[in-house]
DNA sequence: AATGCGTACAACCGCCGTCTC
DNA sequence: AGAGACGGCGGTTGTACGCAT
């Protein structure tokens, strides 16, 4: 019954990684792919357990993570994230390619969440506090706002889990078909074309040319796409401009089965309903979020040019990024909403 | 120069759902 | 069927570093 047990802890090195417990990761995953972490650390010549392999792997040695400063355009996506999702780091980082969870969650609670806190908005509701503390009635409608979209949120994600299992077996019956005359089954976990100049993540210039399909959520490359997750983000309008497709729209639109959207659409009109209504709700918040002072730094005013607290001053790039993230709310709230009756305009 | 404090982030911990035997 | 390992996830901690005093 059962398996036998992981790994045996007495013997097991804890703390920082040195060097050469890097290089030692790095050269075995390159070599054999990781395989079963489990058996990874005896196979590599490492004192460490499996799982603390994986992490290291996963947060830092992998080569397809973009370290050094989130950049505004991050910023505001994790921020819009967490408004829908919470505290759902690997949900969030599926949206930012690049981006680990653990790196994502740290940036949350080290930056945006203070900042959040300073500007007088609540970073659980994200939400002014002043609304929150002003309107009791309003309290319970803001609970159910916020229920309603977690279970359409969920929903999705169930049904983009479902997803990958599904394509994982596909890419793994496709990836067997194609390796049956070869000799050793080699994890098939990233594609890496340098073989010999491994850099480590803090070094190079972040736009390292190594390839690989690998999120946080392992996916194949065949996954990226219908899931959003940009391989390439740019699409095409009906007047062939390029426009930048929200990957949760990508999602809906590329890859929910009929059933996937079914079990969506059970949830989404809610939500979506009392996001309509500006003056309750999440929307209330989320808009003053998006409009306000919250994320001023990035946001005008009616002035010429707006500073706000510790952010500087905002240029015309930072104003059309403003516009751009209000089109890609609208866009979601009227891709997800698709009667044509409704229009789903928040800002 | 020494000390204290705050910040940033890598790494660990524990839980949970899934998978394997 | 069910025990137990695996892998993923979110929360928390430990420590290195920078800055102020």
């Amino acid at each position: 019954m059962g398996r036998s047990p992981c790994c045996d802890k007495a013997e097991l090195k804890k703390g920082p990684w040195t060097p050469e417990e890097d290089q030692k990761l790095l050269a075995y995953i390159e070599e054999h792919g990781h395989g079963s972490w489990r058996s990874l650390p005896e196979k590599a010549g490492l004192q460490r357990c499996g799982k603390s392999c994986r992490l290291r792997w996963t947060n830092y040695l992998r080569p397809d993570i973009k370290r050094g400063k989130f950049t505004v355009q991050e910023e505001q996506t994790i921020i819009q994230l967490h408004a829908l999702l919470g505290n759902r780091w690997s949900a969030i980082a599926t949206h930012l390619p690049k981006r680990t969870d653990n790196e994502i969650k740290n940036y949350w609670n080290t930056h945006l969440k203070k900042r959040l806190v300073k500007m007088g908005i609540d970073p659980v509701t994200h939400k002014n506090k002043n609304e929150t503390l002003s309107s009791t009635t309003g309290q319970s409608k803001n609970a159910a706002t916020l229920s309603h979209m977690a279970q359409w949120e969920s929903a999705r994600l169930e049904a983009e889990a479902r997803l990958a299992r599904e394509s994982k077996l596909l890419h793994l019956q496709h990836y067997q078909n194609n390796n049956l005359n070869k000799s050793a089954p080699q994890q098939h976990c990233f594609t890496h074309k340098t073989s010999t100049n491994w850099t480590k993540p803090n070094e190079g210039n972040g736009d390292q040319q190594l390839e690989s399909p690998t999120s946080t959520m392992t996916f194949s490359e065949n996954l990226l796409m219908p899931l959003g997750i940009p391989t390439d983000s740019r699409n095409r309008n009906n007047n062939n401009e390029s426009t930048e497709i929200p990957a949760m729209i990508e999602f809906a639109v590329s890859s929910s089965t009929s059933s996937d959207v079914s079990l969506v659409k059970e949830h989404e009109h809610d939500w979506i309903r009392q996001i309509n209504c500006p003056t309750e709700g999440i929307g209330e918040g989320f808009t003053s979020l998006l409009l306000g002072d919250s994320v001023g730094r990035s946001l005008p005013t009616g002035k010429n040019e707006a500073t706000v607290a510790g952010a500087g001053v905002v240029n015309e790039s930072e104003y059309n990024y403003y516009e751009d993230n209000k089109n890609y709310w609208n866009s979601i709230l009227n891709l997800v909403d698709s009667s044509p009756s409704d229009s789903a305009t928040m800002f």
